[in-house]
DNA sequence: CCGCAATAGAGGACTTATCATATATGTGCA
DNA sequence: TGCACATATATGATAAGTCCTCTATTGCGG
């Protein structure tokens, strides 16, 4: 259950909601790396707790409902830096396109180049998204230390994003049959 | 479940059963993108089965324990041809590395540059890897169809570890202090 | 002869992840 | 008034994924 110490590396910042974990952190960055749901961060954090890793105690909302702040606990600090210093497995990857790719074979180029094409605009988007947040990070309250290691991270999805977008292009390109035509006259 | 489908792309080359699936494929190509273990593989053949778009047949193994040779069914096909033409969702990304590095200011630079480290070693052996498949492909017996969609394949993988990999070095450099000094004599 | 690897399949137990819905409160807007 | 939206939490149901063990058979090497 490495959602856990995501979490706990979230909450050892500072304590939190579920609420403030999701609309702070796994709607924004995190999701890009290790996305989770509500209904699993809430769950998480009632798992923390069982564990004796995170301790919870009620605010009473203020024109608003009541907050259940998570705190992390010792036990919880050090079972985060036993795990953050270990070795993890390399990253997992689910594509669905290039599961469509390879078995593509049973459809017309053009279909898959319409696969191609829609995934584009998507990752498009994405890495335009990507270009804004190193500006976001520059301007969040955090540590030097901290927005060094965002920004890492940044750069990692932003190297992702162009090395697919790279290959789409490449891809769309020989499916369309532009790879035999030299430029220059005929 | 998509597991179901891709499963479904590789009966519909021809008829297999679950230990085919996992040896031939699962353990060698789609693992990369879509990866499966073998109870997963197995209740998904009886799952396609229940649903019908799928049937198996027992051969008797000579010398050998038998086999359950599952085939794709019309309307398994009609299923796939459906889910293959259809718009998916982007690739999923889980990757505790960038999980430890976003949470990695409880620890020391060195800690981050050793996890770095030992990951870059593990992708390498991934690209190295890699590097070998295009002659595979070529020898595998396939139409030019399926074989220039395989390459296809392979080279997302080829950009994902490059630009990987590549990343993880400017990471390397940037958290041992290998930013400022500019090359030249001191 | 013993153990091990390869071939082949099955299933229990569990964790992780997703989808949908329910609950409660206050604000702003039309 | 009526309804959508933001804040907050919770749970039921199901799907997907992982880990481990078990059953069989044959052939190979020591």
């Amino acid at each position: 259950m490495s959602l856990s110490h995501a979490v706990m590396g979230l909450l050892r910042v500072r304590p939190m909601t579920g609420y403030d974990l999701k609309t702070a952190w796994f709607d924004r960055s995190m999701r890009y790396f290790w996305p989770a749901d509500q209904a699993q961060i809430y769950r998480t954090l009632d798992a923390l707790a069982a564990r004796g890793w995170a301790t919870s105690h009620v605010e009473p909302g203020v024109d608003r409902p009541n907050r259940k702040v998570f705190t992390l606990t010792g036990d919880g600090e050090a079972e985060l830096l036993r795990w953050l210093a270990e070795s993890q497995p390399l990253p997992t990857v689910r594509d669905p396109l290039l599961v469509q790719l390879f078995c593509g074979d049973a459809l017309e180029d053009a279909d898959l180049v319409a696969l191609l094409r829609d995934q584009r605009s998507r990752h498009e988007e994405r890495r335009h998204h990507y270009e804004a947040v190193g500006e976001i990070i520059e301007r969040a309250p955090a540590t030097d230390g901290q927005r060094r290691l965002w920004h890492l991270t940044l750069a990692n999805g932003r190297g992702r994003e162009d090395a697919y977008l790279a290959w789409l292009d490449e891809a769309i390109a020989i499916l369309t049959g532009e790879d035999a035509a030299a430029p220059g006259e005929p």
